[in-house]
DNA sequence: ACCTTGCATGTGAGCGCTAACATTCTGTGG
DNA sequence: CCACAGAATGTTAGCGCTCACATGCAAGGT
């Protein structure tokens, strides 16, 4: 920039240590707070950086130390909700720990793509690995990679001692909340709206429901199969309008509900009079869905916190099993005892 | 893991090449394409990196290349749309670059924050940084701070020419195209509900509405203060609702109008037949609004392409100026010619 | 006076890689 | 059969840091 008489090099710890005359040792000691650093050598060092604008080479330090305080985060790279929240949450967990973030996003969940992602982090000397993603296919994926340094997987249960470790918000409990809801206001008859099966999430809230229903005496029969999208809860909302409503419906995540208010509104169904609708996510918004939606949330923050921890204790070498994190029913407009008039 | 003999430490390059039966750096020339291999040679050496396991440790490359083939993104640590979104392009875009991204998150835009994120990838040897915020203070802490890599602002037209680079959606033409549109339906009075006037974004959607009002001779008036929250729509869609309703609502973003329909549709003030409400960001579900909501859609795969070009060239040492990305009009039900019966 | 103890600092090696140069191999033309 | 270009490979020297150890120096016990 200015007149440096030297090549422009970032200054090295050398350069600092000639400054303050001191050895480059003395300086790495007062960088890693070691305790027997003279107070009036310290400030000097302190200064000679200041003064260099001197910033530790992190390549260098974790080629000697194998450590890079940096975690990696492996995501689809779509904008869903869950996963979305999920990794914001992860950064700000791993900030409050004083370490870094590195992500991967992956187009498909095969064993290729995830191979790539984890052998990026692998040579980037990460210290841990959380991988957001509730599906089979990526457990599987990531079961069959043999990582050297400990993995967390978002979402899932199942685990491999010592290698693998599951940390997630109980969808299940989430689900059954929701259908005791509308259980508790009356309903004797709750149909399901189903995500994709092949995501972990969606077949916990299935069987959240299912098994709500059954506990209460209920049948409950085969959930209508959905994506994620309120495109398909729309379409969903139509045909139900046409062929006959439930008195309740516990909708996989708010998307689809949103579909189904649509539909519903558009058919002259009055929500909740003629038909109750519950979520699942409380995305951005809705409480301000028509009617206001009742749906379950879920504690991302807490859900960020925890898997770090549970990394932390991995990469210590210690062994955690974390709890579920149990999701919060959120009661508004959209469900309500079911109307005299049955029909 | 098994029975191997030495003590567990990742294979390194002398590694390879001892079981190769040539020198590193012939091994470091097959890793890194040199012509001059033969290909029987280059072919035992891959051979030897399948066996071992071998992955090259980046941060001793890193150390020596002073290139870590890495970005970094700076983002606030919210869940909104537009950076959400931003981020999530800009990973895929670095990715089919070749490039990955470390990502780090400030929860204030102050220069303390901004210093402190920055500073950690200037030791991490990054490559350049995107920063992700289209507000003031954003800008004014990122420019200064004295990076000595490229830096790319993205929604900032204002630049420091060589040091930090801007690439942007047109908010501004985006904003002129919904109101446009809404005059084009015959309205005549076109209210704004505004986005915080710290952020650049909703500055210029203002500015865009203003000016489009103004070039079809119609003055603008003051635009109603907001957030981006439906919360804050939802009370003043109460509240004109309560005091006189426009033909027409230009609200800053998809949140703010999707609250302004819930409280049109409580209070039974029909749109678009009343009034007219058109949003921006095209967020999911806002086809499946109540109205459906007409909304401008940006291109985050286009912009997240775009600031990788030009950090790209930046740090290739060439100099860019990215064009401005139009975003587009998306027409759905929540607007229409404005009812006969004026009040 | 001596040797201990413990703190404050310096020295040297080496982490795993690439860049630059040195060397050895090949195959061609005189 | 030798000289010589050019391809293929090897050798050496760091990049900037931390670790293990060596050293210097004050204070305290005998």
């Amino acid at each position: 920039m200015s007149s440096e008489g030297s090549i422009s090099r970032p200054p090295a710890m050398s350069d600092v240590a000639v400054l303050a005359g001191v050895s480059h040792q003395t300086v790495s000691r007062v960088l890693n707070d070691h305790p027997s650093v003279r107070p009036e050598t310290r400030r000097r060092v302190i200064e000679a950086i200041e003064v260099l604008g001197y910033r530790r080479n992190s390549a260098a330090r974790t080629l000697v130390t194998r450590r890079s305080e940096t975690i990696g985060v492996v995501t689809a790279g779509s904008a869903l909700f869950g996963p979305t929240s999920t990794l914001i949450a992860i950064e700000e967990a791993a900030r409050d720990s004083g370490l870094f973030v590195s992500v991967a996003t992956v187009r498909r969940w095969d064993a290729c793509e995830v191979r790539t992602a984890l052998d990026h982090f692998m040579t980037q000397g990460i210290d841990g690995v959380v991988v957001i993603a509730p599906q089979d296919d990526a457990l599987d994926a990531v079961k069959a990679y043999d990582a050297r340094i400990p993995v967390v997987m978002v979402g899932s249960h199942d685990v491999l001692p010592g290698r693998v470790h599951a940390v997630a918000v109980d969808q299940y409990a989430g689900a059954r909340t929701a259908v005791r809801h509308l259980l508790d206001l009356g309903h004797t008859e709750v149909a399901h709206l189903a995500g994709p099966q092949d995501w972990i999430d969606a077949r916990e809230r299935r069987r959240g429901w299912a098994d709500e229903l059954g506990s209460a005496g209920i049948e409950a029969g085969v959930p209508i199969d959905g994506d994620w999208s309120a495109e398909r809860g729309y379409r969903v909302g139509l045909e139900l309008a046409a062929v006959g409503l439930p008195s309740a419906v516990f909708a996989a995540n708010d998307q689809l509900a949103l579909g189904l208010l649509h539909a519903f509104a558009e058919c002259g169904v009055r929500v909740p009079d003629r038909v109750s609708v519950v979520g699942f996510d409380d995305v951005d918004g809705a409480a301000h869905f028509f009617p206001p939606l009742t749906t379950v949330r879920q504690d991302f923050a807490t859900l960020g916190r925890r898997c770090l921890a549970v990394l932390r204790t991995a990469i210590a070498d210690g062994t955690v099993v974390a709890d579920p994190i149990i999701p919060r029913l959120v009661i508004r407009a959209s469900s309500s005892a079911p109307s005299r008039s049955a029909p």
